[in-house]
DNA sequence: ATTAAATATGAGCTATTACTCGTATTTTGA
DNA sequence: TCAAAATACGAGTAATAGCTCATATTTAAT
């Protein structure tokens, strides 16, 4: 039962060209998907817009979830460590700047596909459960429980349930504006500042 | 061209039994979406789960799509209307207990069958475009937007942003409630109440 | 050089599933 | 009572799309 069976789950790139080739199945699914929607998203049509034979992409994901579910864990995980060094980035500074630091983040993520990020957003819905992507989620989410906590602040319903609302308030107002198809940076983080602060009974100065 | 062809885009339901037909048709397909997810949700399953044979369920939905969003619309009439309700039930009462008895709708809407309303709300972003979808989210967008003018509050964003804001806030926070499975729905108002209250730049008492 | 491993290819298999259509049954109206 | 309309039926069709596999090519190791 232990023996070298076929590869079998897949995914194991080795020489240089081969991740190549996965990169480039991945950038070509975020493409169809931003482009197509889940209309065109297809197996054959990812692997041709990569310039990949279709054979390929099977070499290196089991199945088309599992292409989703890379895509959808690489922007999960550039967000977060964009959260990280914004975090790191803003240490010492007033509870006020390192929150704005991590705004900034959210908000330049969101504009800078909006559409992908939608379609991404949708997909994460329905890939709630996979376990790497609850991993960077609960990553993500200790990182602004650790800036609630060390704030100081007495919080309105506890940490744990405070970090989830500051989570939902910033998640809700930014999707919102994704399917609006609102294009005012500022005016969103502005929004979603006053919405964050207030909740924390913060005066929005 | 204008003459009597195939009714097309079919759903004419005149006697009472197809009206029964139809009805079961949405029910058996809230329940498999409930019970079995997009998985287990094919018109042959539909119909069979609504003791209705699959040429039936085609002679009143003229594609899958359809029955998907007849279901979708109509649980949104169906929150919009109970929203309407508790409006119109609370008239003459003070901001925040009209804001409290709206807040209540939503919150049973949500905790009555918590799987559903995670399935119905994803399925509500894809079928966004809708008219008739959009028409009853209008519909409670300007029920929203005359409680907020008629408060006489002074509004953080201006009229449209706030009611933007105050539905994505509360629908942030029930979504978010959905997917953690959350049960709680006396301390789920509470802090929903809290976030839009101090949004608005009330004192949440 | 030679061999083995890694990678690439794409025609085609297969299973799923949305949907049709010819027929049977029930209801309505006169 | 008796047509005609409405409704119900479900085996079968067709098309899509996920995925396999036998074969070819490239890279790495000795």
């Amino acid at each position: 039962m232990s023996s070298a069976e076929t590869p079998a789950p897949r995914k194991r790139p080795v020489q240089a060209r081969s991740a190549l080739t996965v990169d480039a199945i991945l950038t070509a699914a975020a493409h169809i998907l931003e482009g197509e929607g889940m209309e065109g998203y297809t197996t054959n049509a990812i692997a041709a817009r990569a310039g990949v034979s279709i054979g390929s992409l099977y070499q290196y994901f089991p199945n088309k979830e599992a292409i989703t579910a890379a895509l959808v864990l690489a922007d999960a995980e550039r967000l977060y460590e964009a959260l990280q060094a914004a975090s790191d980035g803003s240490a010492g500074a007033p509870f006020l700047a390192r929150l704005e630091a991590l705004l900034d983040v959210v908000i330049a993520h969101q504009m800078e596909r909006p559409v992908l990020a939608r379609m991404i957003d949708m997909e994460e819905r329905r890939l709630a459960h996979d376990p790497a992507l609850q991993a960077v989620h609960e990553a993500g989410f200790a990182l602004v429980r650790q800036e609630l906590q060390s704030s100081g602040l007495s919080l309105p319903f506890g940490l744990e349930a405070s970090t989830v609302d500051v989570f939902a308030i910033v998640l809700g107002i930014c999707d919102t504006a994704g399917e609006r198809g609102e294009t005012d940076g500022d005016g969103l983080k502005a929004r979603i500042r006053h919405a964050v602060l207030s909740y924390l009974g913060l005066r929005p100065s």
